[in-house]
DNA sequence: GCGGTTCTTTGACCGGGATCAAGAGCATTT
DNA sequence: AAATGCTCTTGATCCCGGTCAAAGAACCGC
């Protein structure tokens, strides 16, 4: 059950082995002991939440290691996956960046290790290394396209397409060794939360992954998912270039 | 059909009168006159497309008077409506931001007249005043939020509900005299692009209207549309909290 | 005026997927 | 082992909304 990525636990964000893959790259030594003074670290359990939608932003999060899972619910309680965040990403920024509360919840898939860093320490830095901010906009700008590209995605692809994109894209996060054929690796969620990424209920999940199976295109037991040709699942949302 | 905002013409970036609505607030006169000397204006009519999906991101483009829809294809054909521009809007900041290729097209809905700005000269702006980029940041992460909270939307409501969603934002930006009874307005846009706005059919969209204006939600004639009452707009997308 | 687009509405049909309701596995408790 | 929860699957049903097809409406240029 333990997550890819740094399993070896940092002491601290000079020592933290995410440091190159964070915004906080672009930090120097004397900023980057800013951040470690403004910095506290929490484990959670899977069913945690770590910030809520709706709570006022208390700062950045940084997820040192395990899955984190970013919810948004709405009134009538149907709620969507809408990011999976790994070791080395950052969360809640959006909030931080645009000056708003929370408009999401950030719940802990596995067991993971997260740092908070406060707003205070945030705003000094940005105001401090103009790099850091457009280190940012470069991120949420990247974010803002990938939504987009979503919402056309649900817009005109059907359940089965969709889930048949999200398995690429967890086959290119989770799956190790993704040259060798067949493709073998473990689905890092539950049967409801890959409904809910693709935004559908659990029924017609099940009943998308049955067919799926028939056809051939992917073997599933558990949360163990064999693919024997990848181009197979691209063929599923691709338009067929031929034929 | 002249759109509501400036109608005078300005003559530069000094007299823009959108300018106190722009990121480019920000600027101090110096900076302002590097903007006037990057910047081309040009004129579009109704159905010209200002960058288009898959080009080379050629700069920032500042609406000065119109409006401007940007749409977003895929692969089949299909597309959407993802955003209405008003003048003062700035629009292809996301892909220029990102460093990445526009990843949808901008189109004149209206006679508009819309300013480009030269990468160069808005990679120098941002370089020289952080105040620009924080700005931007907190522009795109808004932009992000509301982005999500579409995915939502999209996922959970039906074609009635986001239709009736999609009115109330209408009314709120096009709408003159909102305080008075009964609201009265016109929309600016086709049967064809309201529909790819919320992501459904003209057919949909047609039968939609027609359901909603025999239960007396609103009256439509041609673009003209009438509603009585704002409450009951509210209560086809919001939950019932009263029974 | 009249033919030609293009935009909008209406009709008929049907299928994807939501919903409701059981069952099937599987793990934990007592 | 029986009982209690889980998550996941399967079945039956229904309806929203997409698709195809055609008829109106409105807006041209001529």
């Amino acid at each position: 059950m333990a997550t890819s990525g740094a399993n070896s636990h940092s002491l601290n964000c000079f020592t933290c082995q995410n440091r190159d893959r964070t915004e906080w790259c672009v930090l120097s030594d004397k900023e980057l002991e800013l951040l470690e003074r403004g910095r506290v670290t929490r484990e959670y359990t899977p069913g945690d939440v770590i910030f809520h939608e709706g709570d006022s932003c208390n700062g950045v999060y940084c997820l040192e290691a395990g899955l984190v899972g970013v919810r948004k619910t709405n009134a009538d309680g149907n709620s969507i996956l809408l990011h999976l965040n790994n070791p080395g990403d950052t969360m809640g920024y959006r909030a931080f960046l645009a000056g708003e509360d929370y408009h999401a919840s950030a719940e802990a898939l596995e067991p993971s290790k997260v740092c908070l860093i406060d707003v205070a320490t945030v705003r000094t830095l940005l105001a401090q290394n103009p790099a850091l901010g457009l280190r940012y906009l470069k991120r949420v700008s990247r974010n803002l396209g990938s939504a987009e590209e979503k919402i056309l995605h649900n817009a005109t692809l059907s359940v089965r397409a969709r889930f048949a994109h999200l398995l690429t894209v967890l086959v290119d996060r989770y799956a190790t060794g993704k040259e060798q054929r067949p493709i073998e690796f473990e689905l890092p969620l539950s049967r409801h939360d890959l409904a809910s990424m693709i935004g559908t209920t659990p029924e017609s999940m099940s009943r998308t992954i049955a067919k799926m199976e028939q056809d051939g295109i992917a073997v599933f037991s558990g949360r163990k998912v064999i693919i024997p040709e990848m181009n197979d699942l691209f063929q599923e949302f691709e338009p067929e270039h031929f034929v």
